[in-house]
DNA sequence: TGACAAATACCAACCGGTTGGTATGTTTAC
DNA sequence: GTAAACATACCAACCGGTTGGTATTTGTCA
């Protein structure tokens, strides 16, 4: 029999270990989850751990690229990428992300944003490897915020890059504020805060806003 | 001889175990810190520590309130109070938060917001301290931001009280990314976006914008 | 004012449990 | 056969917290 390739469907240690990261990181950062919890939540032992990750902050790296290989084949499928016009597929993104919004924090957050909290300054490659999981998410924007800036033009001098790493800059302040506050409401008000930004932003005299 | 009220200067080990700790959970995070970090920090041992405090859980909720209590008076005696226009004491409250902003992260970002992310779930004491310190700073915002909204009116249907804790988690996001990036300027831009916001949010058709 | 007891502030040594990590196997797949 | 994928057993260091005790301050009353 052929070999499928990258046959999806092989509950190996290492998918395991990484997916009880992401789901114990998120709900109780990554100091706080000890090796042992990951192999417990993993059903594998401490050989197995430290055969696929050389360290502990070595899965705190993997975690982060695996947060990023998670979550973009789920962004790039969500329905907000439809709108013809551009500024419409943004404004369509920040509703999307609004809806994600409910339950518990640890399943609307993010895995970079709590991980790198406590890991900027002792672990520099955990760091890195968190700042890329969110440009790239972020970096998924720009497009649609660089063609809204041409169509429309902005009041302002900025850039694409800029308001597509503010729009994350403010989902990481709004989960730090829902986690405070123990609501998720708060995150929700945050988002339509960015969005009447974003509306008002662009010149758009033909257009008429959607948000109150 | 008369004993002064209050004898402000008594460098006593709880003061100083506080102080360590701001430093300390600024720098390292609070599960990263030991009891015994903090005990060297502050030149005193365990038995002091647990004298003062009965865990360590009560010097993380002692140490969100000593914050408060530490930037409380900084921010009220700063110059951002002087304009006679609210929205002016507004944007100056925003181009003060501008200018703290530099150097390494843990020295410009919020003690609170980089506690409760570790602790939201663990210790429901910490985390409703820091939702406290987040809260009492944000509100001395709100009087300005009322009376802009009374005096210039607002383009949509918002709230004082929704404009500050907004302009707090623009914040606690921008020390979130400056510190994936470790970079302070990421900060600086988020709050050029959030001053653009409340520019553009009031309707000041006589008022000449001062920002780009 | 001074004697004195009580409370407070602080200390060095120690405790059981947990930490990340390792050394040495055994099983499985090709 | 052999190399990767796991498991078992173990370790030194460190964790938050407790112990029994000593200095220092403070309140009280003669």
């Amino acid at each position: 029999m052929i070999a499928l390739a990258s046959s999806p469907k092989k509950p190996n240690a290492r998918e395991g270990i990484l997916n009880a990261a992401m789901r114990l990181i998120r709900e109780n950062g990554f100091g706080a989850t000890s090796v042992d919890d990951l192999c417990q939540a993993a059903g594998v032992t401490k050989g197995a751990f430290f055969h696929h990750f050389k360290s502990k902050e070595a899965l705190g790296v993997a975690a982060a690229a695996h947060w990023t290989a998670t979550i973009a084949p789920k962004f790039a499928r969500a329905p907000y990428h439809t709108p013809a016009d551009p500024l419409d597929r943004v404004l369509a993104y920040l509703d999307f992300r609004r809806g994600l919004i409910r339950g518990p924090a640890s399943e609307f957050s993010c895995v970079a944003g709590t991980m790198v909290q406590e890991t900027h300054q002792s672990s520099p490659a955990i760091r890195d490897a968190c700042f890329e999981a969110i440009t790239d998410h972020a970096e998924t924007l720009e497009a649609d915020i660089g063609e809204a800036i041409a169509k429309y033009g902005v009041a302002f001098e900025t850039t694409a890059e800029s308001l597509a790493l503010y729009s994350q800059t403010v989902l990481q302040g709004a989960f730090i504020v829902a986690k405070a506050k123990n609501d998720p409401q708060v995150a929700v008000d945050s988002i339509d805060h960015l969005r009447r930004y974003f509306e008002m932003l662009f010149n758009t005299p033909n257009r008429k806003e959607t948000l109150s």
